[in-house]
DNA sequence: TGAAATGTTGGGGCG
DNA sequence: ACGCCCCAACATTTC
């Protein structure tokens, strides 16, 4: 009788390019595909409503997939080591395959399932998985992590490059015995009343099938003009691949690869092509910086953050989480996420610095609220990009890069098309006001249908004023 | 993957 | 014709 071997799927919902899929299914044993609904595992970095909404269908999507292997994906909910210890059991598996995760407490949980599963003589192989190359794998001259980008992208782009993508596994046998599953829909990841998500196929096609067609799209278009494009937030010239790498639901080597074969075939695209790989390498940055110090989604990197004065409110805390500064491309960005679960990369950025140097609030107050709106939401990366935003991270923006919320908007929303879309009530303002309504004269406003006040909010903190706190503020760390 | 303050230059209006 | 001033445009420095 052959063996069986668990493959129990994590954060990769994919069945290609899945390293320990191919090793288990070239084993010849009898493989069970599970996945764990872990509530509690992550602690307060359990899934927001939005990752939640996409775990669903993502999961449904990883089943179908399965299911056209000829196998079927078997679904449990509890804690994770009890459960897969059940399952092992259940099936009479002798060893436990898996893909690695990087946070703590995934990276513990796979200290402790090591140390269950030993004794009990079941085998235990993590595989790579989520990555270009293992943290393992990248380190400075003098053995230690990088801190500062550049050398270490560039350190990533000398060693050989990432394996080409496979195709999923030709031949799985699959275990046919009896195991119970749970169903889907009973796990309830789906808002209901309201089902706040109702329209969000209109933007997102979870699963692998999508995350294909979406990248199969940019290398169509918007990479030709990617370098300028990727800055204005009303074009779709990004990838939006963000949640499909979070779930694993496509591979970055297969990405990586798509990238070098356009820029092979386009080869006065290449600057381009490399524009668009550092962006693979931040998100890879930011997943080693987060294994080799694992407190950074709490504290700040740079330890003279310790001491930062935030001093931001509540209610400020509660405007700009409700897009109601009163800077229209603040607020803009804030309905976007609230509305889509995403938001476009620049926004980001100047959201994120509106909250930690305007209203001098803690980057975590930010992280926090992006880790339960977004689709893509990810630990490495949310972590990593606040730390970088608020200017205690690793290879930080320098504190004083505070972007003004006005002139961003003039820069890469010339004709407002992005404030229009998300501030309705602003729309019928011209273009010359519409990022600064409060400096429009009474007629301008009246005709387009506005009171400063009541139908659109004052500015909560003045610029000029905000920007000087902030580096008074950040002045009290120095040195 | 900033913005603002400060410095420099050069054209043109003007007495 | 000439110097003076203003200021836009650009460059450099500072936060």
């Amino acid at each position: 009788m052959t063996d069986t071997i668990v493959f129990w799927f994590r954060q990769d919902l994919r069945v290609a390019d899945l390293p320990g899929l191919h090793a288990a299914a070239a084993t010849g044993c009898r493989l069970v595909a599970c996945y764990i609904l872990d509530e509690t595992a992550p602690g307060e970095w359990a899934p927001g409503a939005a990752s939640r909404w996409w775990l669903h269908h993502s999961l449904a999507a990883l089943a179908h997939d399965i299911e056209k292997l000829g196998g079927r994906l078997v679904l449990r909910r509890g804690e994770t080591r009890s459960e897969l210890t059940a399952l092992l059991e259940e099936s009479g598996a002798r060893a436990l395959y898996c893909s690695r995760q990087y946070e703590p407490w995934a990276a513990n949980l796979e200290t402790s399932l090591h140390n269950t599963l030993a004794p009990r003589g079941i085998a235990f192989k993590r595989f790579p998985g989520c990555l270009l190359f293992e943290p393992e794998a990248i380190a400075t001259q003098g053995g230690g992590p990088f801190r500062v980008f550049t050398p270490f992208w560039r350190k990533c782009c000398r060693e050989t490059s990432p394996a080409p993508p496979k195709d999923s596994p030709h031949k799985i046998t699959w275990f046919d015995g009896p195991l119970t599953s749970e169903n889907l829909e009973g796990w309830q990841l789906r808002p209901t009343s309201p089902d706040w998500a109702s329209h969000w196929h209109d933007w997102w096609s979870p699963g692998s099938d999508g995350a294909l067609r979406r990248l199969r799209q940019f290398f169509d278009g918007a990479i030709a003009n990617y370098d300028e494009g990727r800055n204005h937030p009303a074009l779709d010239a990004t990838t939006r691949l963000s949640p499909h790498l979070h779930f694993g639901e496509i591979s970055p080597r297969q990405v990586w690869h798509a990238a070098r074969a356009f820029a092979h075939s386009k080869p006065d695209h290449a600057g381009q092509v490399d524009k668009f790989l550092s962006e693979l390498g931040w998100r890879e940055f930011s997943y080693h910086l987060l294994h080799h110090f694992p407190e950074i989604p709490d504290k700040p990197f740079r330890e003279q953050f310790n001491k930062f004065p935030w001093v931001g409110s509540p209610q400020a805390l509660r405007a700009w989480q409700r897009g109601e500064t009163g800077y229209p491309l603040i607020d803009a960005g804030m309905r976007e996420l609230w509305h889509t679960g995403y938001m476009h990369n620049r926004i980001r950025m100047v959201v994120a610095s509106f909250l930690t140097k305007h209203l001098l609030i803690h980057w975590r107050a930010g992280a926090k609220w992006f880790w339960d709106t977004l689709v893509d939401a990810d630990l490495a990366n949310n972590s990593g990009g606040w730390q970088w935003v608020a200017g205690s991270g690793a290879d930080a923006s320098p504190y004083f890069r505070i972007f003004n919320p006005v002139t961003q908007g003039e820069k890469f929303d010339q004709d407002g098309i992005y404030i229009r879309r998300w501030v309705p009530e602003l729309a019928r303002l011209p273009d010359r006001y519409l990022g600064r309504p409060w400096e429009a004269p009474e007629d301008v406003l009246e005709a387009a249908g506005i009171e400063l006040g009541a139908t659109y909010p004052r500015p909560i903190v003045e610029h000029r004023e905000a920007r000087e706190a902030a580096l008074e503020a950040y002045a009290s760390i120095k040195g």
